[in-house]
DNA sequence: GTAGGGTTAG
């Protein structure tokens, strides 16, 4: 009989809640263990075995879960633990459906199979999840610590803490971590009073107690108390090392916030030895994770400089350290030295590639993103996503869909960034047929959210289809922001329904919505096509007084468009005159078009020499002109603005339709 | 290979 067999014991859960015994194994040393089956010695396992298990390991820790499938396959000897390595690596990419057919197919199950599949259902979203594995949990023939503690904090992460409570109560013998995750489900849910109730009534704390505690209090905006619990609790803390976790949480927590200045009062706390003094293993000092959060903390507050300080100090950088340095670089547009740090980083992990890629894509340099592209290892959804999103921003349309195709290709699935970057490609091009296939991946794929939704209702605005924008948007019913009111607005104020979209924009603003300046764009377009001057002059007026949003061009060029084509061509030139910005090619455009409406050839003439500065390249202005000019019999003055055209080798362009071929 | 707390990308 092996030794662990001899600290088992069996416990009953009350009958109420259907549960099966369990059985529970002894804490053994500083470990803390926890075995409900019968499992082999390691030296009886055949050393095949436990090198592919060991190969199948890395690879899915690699990001490489497809490749590790397909050793899986290959291989014919197996055991458990080939089995559970491999859901395991289905779950962590939160492929639930494969997991589930290996946790079927496999000849025997352990208690870590069983785990497994639990976790994996409740790392999905949504209540059918959540059941799935309750059922698992009830039908288990036995559980562990483990099994209880996944379970408990599924519900307390979904935020049925009744639930959560109602298992926790239930065990006989709780462990420390029973504690820590229902404490952790109060602070995820606000509850910040029972959490610091149960966490003062805990039987015992152990240094991850006081973590759960700070960074629960963290995101519910407690940072000071955060700070005062940090001092109480953690002088009692005997393990100092611990300790270090906890303050980087709150370095982390203040550099989130901004709060920049508290976070290095508390950095500068934390001492920082050169190898001498106490030993080791038992002290309280920097560890590389302070340093990367401390510089994280100036990145997010833009203070790249001091972040580049930090980072020459650390004497024992990791791939954090490159990899959050990198990305001060990126977002602070400065390519050139993140790919300069990126060149001299030891190991580059897919992340870092991924943040070259999109610091190049960022400042317009799609080609070379494109290079570092083709250059991963081993590239990973955020890569196709970067990629695409890339081509996206940089209006390759029809590049996103090539990689959207080889993407499925390559076995990688789209979710939600790669498909709101599709449907922006959708709107962009006015595709309405591909619009909906995406439409269709979204709800077979990702539960959409606030933005998604948005994206959708961009997409269907912009190909014209106001009717399916319309389902969505009322479909968000209160969980919409205020990009979900102007993507509605701009949609039809840019396909003819004005009366909707000021009827949308005033019932935004009885519901206290803050429009935005694209809201305004807008609602002053609508007033243009519908001819609505008066409301248009009104509308634009109220704007910065009412909402404090100062008129920009787009919003001039607007105004002069309401005005212009009423014909009120001598107000249009007196915004013009008096306007505090410069007035650009839609202003121009605007008078332009009002001249051509109402006949006025001598304006239209300033509007076009305007226009032609602006875009020498446009054959537009002189053609309008020279209608105008053909119109009015007026000859000579035509025939100039042709030779003009020769002279400034301006030639008609051919109308051409941005609609995505690849739409079919 | 599974449960609770800290740092990086789209």
């Amino acid at each position: 009989m092996s030794l662990w067999w001899r600290n088992v014991r069996s416990l009953r859960a009350p009958i109420s809640i259907h549960i099966a015994p369990y059985i529970i194994a002894q804490k053994s040393g500083q470990n803390i263990r926890y075995y409900s089956t019968l499992r082999p010695k390691i030296s009886d396992v055949p050393p095949d075995i436990r090198r592919t298990n060991k190969n199948i390991t890395n690879l899915i820790r690699n990001g490489q879960l497809n490749d590790g499938r397909r050793l899986f396959d290959k291989i014919t000897h197996r055991n458990t633990v080939t089995w559970n390595s491999m859901i395991s690596g289905y779950v962590q990419q939160r492929e639930i459906v494969k997991a589930r057919q290996l946790f079927d197919e496999m000849p025997q199950r352990d208690v870590v199979s069983w785990n497994l599949m639990i976790s994996g259902y409740l790392s999905c979203q949504g209540r059918r999840y959540l059941d799935e594995g309750r059922k698992l949990f009830d039908e288990m023939p036995q559980r562990d610590f483990i099994s209880w503690n996944t379970m408990i904090s599924g519900y307390a992460k979904a935020g049925n803490m009744g639930e959560a409570l109602e298992l926790f109560e239930c065990m006989n013998e709780k462990n420390v971590v029973s504690w820590n995750a229902v404490i952790s489900g109060f602070l995820r849910n606000g509850d910040v009073k029972t959490a610091v109730e149960y966490f003062k009534k805990m039987p015992e704390r152990d240094s991850a107690s006081l973590g759960v505690l700070v960074s629960g209090l963290i995101q519910n905006e407690e940072l000071d108390e955060a700070e005062n619990v940090l001092y109480e609790f953690g002088r009692s803390d005997d393990g100092k090392k611990d300790m270090v976790h906890a303050y980087n949480t709150l370095i982390a927590g203040y550099g989130q916030k901004g709060r920049v200045d508290d976070a290095r009062r508390l950095f500068d706390k934390i001492p920082c030895y050169s190898g001498e003094g106490i030993s080791k293993k038992n002290r309280f000092e920097r560890n590389v994770v302070s340093w990367n959060s401390m510089i994280m903390a100036y990145i997010k507050a833009g203070d790249v400089v001091s972040a580049r300080e930090l980072f020459d100090q650390i004497t024992e950088k990791d791939t954090f350290s490159w990899n959050t340095m990198i990305s001060g670089y990126v977002h602070a547009s400065n390519i050139d030295e993140a790919s300069n740090l990126f060149s001299k980083m030891p190991n580059p992990d897919v992340l870092s590639w991924n943040l070259i890629i999109s610091g190049y894509a960022q400042t317009g340099k799609l080609e070379l993103a494109h290079d570092y592209f083709e250059r991963i290892p081993h590239k990973n959804r955020v890569s196709w996503n970067s990629m695409i999103s890339g081509c996206e921003r940089n209006a390759d349309y029809e590049g996103a869909i090539k990689l959207f195709r080889e993407m499925q290709q390559a076995g990688e699935k789209p979710d939600r960034h790669t498909l709101s970057s599709l449907l922006s490609v959708c709107a962009e091009t006015v595709a309405l047929f591909l619009g909906m296939q995406i439409h269709q991946l979204v709800t077979k794929t990702v539960i959409a959210d606030i933005p998604l939704n948005n994206s959708l209702i961009t997409m269907y605005g912009r190909c014209g289809a106001i009717h399916e924008a319309g389902t969505i948007f009322e479909k968000m019913k209160f969980q919409k922001d205020v990009i979900s009111w102007n993507a509605m607005i701009g949609g039809y104020a840019s396909h003819g329904f004005a009366f909707e979209a000021l009827e949308l924009f005033e019932l935004m603003k009885c519901l206290k919505v803050r429009p935005t300046r694209i809201t305004f764009i807008s609602v002053l377009n609508a007033c243009a096509h519908a001819g609505l001057v008066e409301q248009g002059r009104l509308y634009f007026k109220s704007m910065d007084p009412e909402f404090g949003i100062k008129p920009e061009v787009e919003h001039f060029a607007s105004l002069v468009d309401i005005v212009g084509r009423d014909g009120q061509l001598e107000e249009a030139m007196e915004v013009i005159n008096t306007m505090p910005v410069e007035p650009d090619k839609a202003v121009w455009g605007a008078v332009l078009g009002a001249c051509r409406v109402h006949n006025n050839v001598e304006l239209a003439r300033i509007a076009a020499e305007a226009l032609m500065c602006l875009e020498p390249e446009s054959s537009g202005p002189y053609c309008l002109l020279y209608n105008m000019y053909a119109d009015a019999g007026r000859w000579d003055d035509a025939s100039e603005i042709r030779k003009l055209m020769e002279t400034n080798n301006i030639r008609k362009e051919r109308a051409y339709s941005r609609v995505c071929s690849s739409s079919s």
